[in-house]
Order: structure tokens, then sequence, then C-alpha cells
DNA sequence: CGGCTTTTTGATGTCCGTCAATCAGTGTGG
DNA sequence: CCACACTGATTGACGGACATCAAAAAGCCG
């Protein structure tokens, strides 16, 4: 299974009639990218600036970066993770100026596209088709996190997060087991879930007591998928992603590097 | 001021490189719908069914629509609030399927533009890159209200609902003073922001009683907007859409209708 | 070993949810 | 024209989830 049966099988997402100039679009895209070279970036580095002008679309080489935004007292909310193989800011072609800043959570590594190039390359239908995906890749998982943040208590929003997180890695292919790396503080998690840094330390140490998930220093197992699930009841349950109930064996986690 | 104009010098928002283009494509993309014909719907009609295959984009027309999720127990999300000018679910050229739900507020009309129609439309890569502005303008728009959500308490969220909705009626010109018709239930404000009903109607008393907006049966009346500004500080404040401070008159509501 | 960040835990208060009853407005039909 | 039903809004009493404040413990690094 290569990238491109991904696309087309196993998200069945997209509407059949434009799965094959998605297809192309995916790769010529990818392409692009691939002219680029990797840059890297450490910990708590902001790559892309809030208001930045003229702001370019980036790809996740390797790491894990997040979207936040700042409000004037010092608080700020974290609106998107970002992981590895997914491109952030298709929407940077038209826009002047970056709506969010972006930061590396751990060593990053990317590979950037100005956006004038981005222009030239949605002349191409195809690769416009592609970009529009993206966007509304970004816009459901938005979406589905207002969800979250709306409508269920902390506990709930820790258990959406890691379902979400471990189902986006598994259809990357970068993890097979129900453990991997979060490189976020308490204080990142807290800033992403709308609650604070204090409450997120005791709903992890409740989720652990009831044996569903184990987060200790930035890596993540889960113990039982279904109470998981269970607890984040009511998402659009994507395609379920792990067939069988997952029992772990090893902690053997971190997340894989891009192709 | 024609619509030309309102793209590109009132809200400068977008990439000057791509200005021109982007304002052909709304124009052409605006043509299309105009071929269209004006359909209605009543009150609380779903427009277009969560889940429905081939979901066509909307254009807007008069009155107000919503976006929402339902969850299996019952309770829903109102992601976003649609006004006279929007079109929502560009997305939907690529998508197999729906994410939300799109209902009538109160008495709608709306053009539909097919899938199939738009995807070949999207060939015109002016029309692509207005898709992605609209797209882009959209996503701004969720994280913004997801900012909202996790860090304001219920006053601030109302404030920012009430303050949003009012410079989008300003920008569109539907309304030149700080009141206007808002078609939602308690309920379906409540769902909005993600508090309950009683909630809503405790904290629009209070808001009332500090004298900053009134709102009583489905009318606006802002009575003080920078108190208004203050209670939602800390948002992108777009640009300053009113200039003074705004002194009302008379209560002379009612959203207008688009051209 | 300091000095730093990150996590943990306790005590206390509050915003908001829940439950429940009442009220106002609108429409319906006898 | 007045019951009647129904939806939407209002208000009170009470409890709980989470915030805040504060301090200490645990990692981490030079």
């Amino acid at each position: 299974m290569r990238q491109g049966d991904r696309l087309s099988t196993t998200t069945p997402v997209y509407a059949p009639a434009a799965a094959e100039d998605l297809l192309l679009g995916a790769q010529l895209l990818r392409r692009a990218f691939l002219e680029t070279p990797v840059l890297s970036a450490d910990r708590d580095k902001v790559v892309v600036p809030a208001d930045s002008p003229e702001p370019p679309v980036l790809l996740i080489h390797r790491g894990v970066a997040y979207q936040s935004t700042a409000l004037p007292d010092g608080r700020r909310t974290i609106v998107d993770i970002l992981l590895p193989g997914d491109i952030v800011g298709v929407d940077h072609a038209v826009l002047r100026r970056s709506h969010h800043e972006i930061v590396a959570a751990n060593t990053l590594g990317y590979r950037l596209l100005p956006p004038d190039k981005l222009r030239q390359l949605l002349r191409d239908p195809r690769i416009a088709l592609r970009a529009m995906a993206l966007a509304s890749e970004v816009s459901r998982r938005t979406s589905r996190h207002l969800t979250v943040v709306t409508r269920f208590d902390a506990r709930g929003r820790l258990a959406a997060m890691i379902l979400g997180l471990y189902d986006r890695l598994r259809r990357q292919d970068l993890i097979s087991r129900p453990t991997f790396n979060l490189p976020l503080t308490q204080e990142q998690i807290a800033d992403h879930l709308g609650i604070t840094m204090v409450h997120v330390s005791r709903t992890l140490r409740r989720i652990r007591e009831e044996r569903m998930v184990v987060i200790d220093r930035q890596v993540v197992v889960i113990l039982d998928i279904a109470a998981l699930r269970h607890a984040a009841a009511g998402l659009s349950a994507d395609e379920q992603a792990a067939p069988g109930k997952a029992a772990i064996t090893r902690p053997e986690p971190l997340i894989a590097e891009l192709s």
C-alpha cells in the first residue's frame, strides 16, 4: 500500500468523480515539495510567525508542530496539531497574512513552498482540487475539535484528542501499535483542549487509574481502546481504524519519519 | 462601492499578487450561481442533510441558516452561522459526503450549485483561487470561534458572537446601524456557544442590565459597542468596522436582501 | 549540585449545568 | 372569543466540574 492507494481506498471520503484528479494532484504537489530542502527547527521555535506577510505552505517531514493564536492577555489557543505528512497553510496561497503561528513542538523537519510558487501550481486544476481537499480536511478536523471542546468534559476531550492522534498516525502508517510519542507539555495540551494545566494533570491521573490510557513523559500508551472510543463517543468515528481490540505488548513508540 | 471594491479595498486580507484573479474568480463564480433559480426553505427545514452524497454548494440569498452536527446523545453543535452572501460548502467539490447539515433558521432564499458543476468551474484557476479564499474565510471563522469557545466565559462568548455577526453584516452592507435581526432561538444560540439554554437566558439578562446589548424577540440592539468589543477583547478585531462610537437612534433592524 | 521547567497535589471558590416550575407568546379549533 | 396546546423564555435552588491560588515534588541540564 503506497501513497496512492491510501487516498482512494483507505480513506474513501472524496467524491469518486474527483478521485483520479485528486490523486494526480497529490503527486504533483508532493513532487513540488520534494524539490525543496528539508529545513529543521528546534523545540518551541516559531516556524511561521503570526501575521507574517506572504506566509509559505509547509509539509511536515518529521516531528510535531502546532498552530496557535495568542490572546492579548497572554493566553493562547492551540488550534491544531500537525503530524508528519500534514500539509499546512494551503490557504496561504490567497492570504496576505497568516492567521496563526506555527510552532515546532519538538525537533522538526519540514519543507517550505513559497506562496507564489503555490499559486503557480494551483493553475493546474488537479493541484487545485488537491488543495481544496487539504483545506477541507483541516476544516473538518477543526470543526470536529470544536464539537469536542464545546460538548465534552475534560475526560472526553482528552480521549478525543488521543484517539484523533492515534487514528491519524495509523492512517499515515506511522505507527502500528496503540502507543506513540506525543511531544506536548501538559500546558500545551491544556491550551489545545481549553482547560487548565492543573486540570490536565488531574484528568490524566484519572484515565490512568481507569486503565484507559497512560501518558507519561510524552509517551502515550493506549490500554483500552474500546473504552477510549466510548469516552469520545459521538464523534464521526471516521472509519474504525483498528479492527480488533488493541492488546499491547511492549511500549515501543516513537513517531516514524516520513518517507 | 460595488462587489469588486469590497474584495480588494475594504477587506485587504488577500495577497496582492492574487487579488486580481480572485476578483475575477468571484465574479465568475457568482455568475454561475446567478444562472440557478432561487430556492426557498422554511424555518427548521434541512436544506442539506448530514452525510448526503454529492452535496451541493450553496449561496445564501436571503435569510439565515446554520451548519450543525448532531451527537448520538441528541445534543448538537452549531458550527457556523450563515448570512446572506455567504457561499457554503466549496469543499463539497471534493467530498463524497457532507460533514454537517445545513438548516434554515428562518425563511431562507438560496441558490444551489451541484458539485460536478463546481468541479468543472474549478478548472478555471481564478475560480479555484476564489474557492480557496472562501474556504479560508470559513476556516478562519471557525478557528476564531474555537478560540472564543475555549477561552471565554458565557458573557464573552455572547459578546463575540454578536460582534462577529455585526461586523459581517456591516461588511456586506446589509445593515448600517448597530441593530439587526437574529432569527435564532436561545436554544440554538446555546448550541452555538457551547452552553445551555438556561444560561443563555441568564447571560442575556445580564448584558441587558449592563446596558451593553439588548436582545429581545430575535432583535439585537447594540447599545454600547465599545463595551462589546471590550468584552470580546483579544479577538483579531478584523478591521474596526465602525469608526465612531455607535449611538443608536431608533431600532429599525432587519437583515436586508442580497442584490 | 543549583537552576530551570514541568508535573503533581491540596484547599477553596465560582461559573455553569441540571432539575423543575412558571410565564409569555403564538396558533388552533370548538 | 375563549380554552387549549405548544414552543420558547424566565427564574430559583442546588450540585458539580473546573479554575485559581499556592506549594512542593520531580525531571532535566549545564
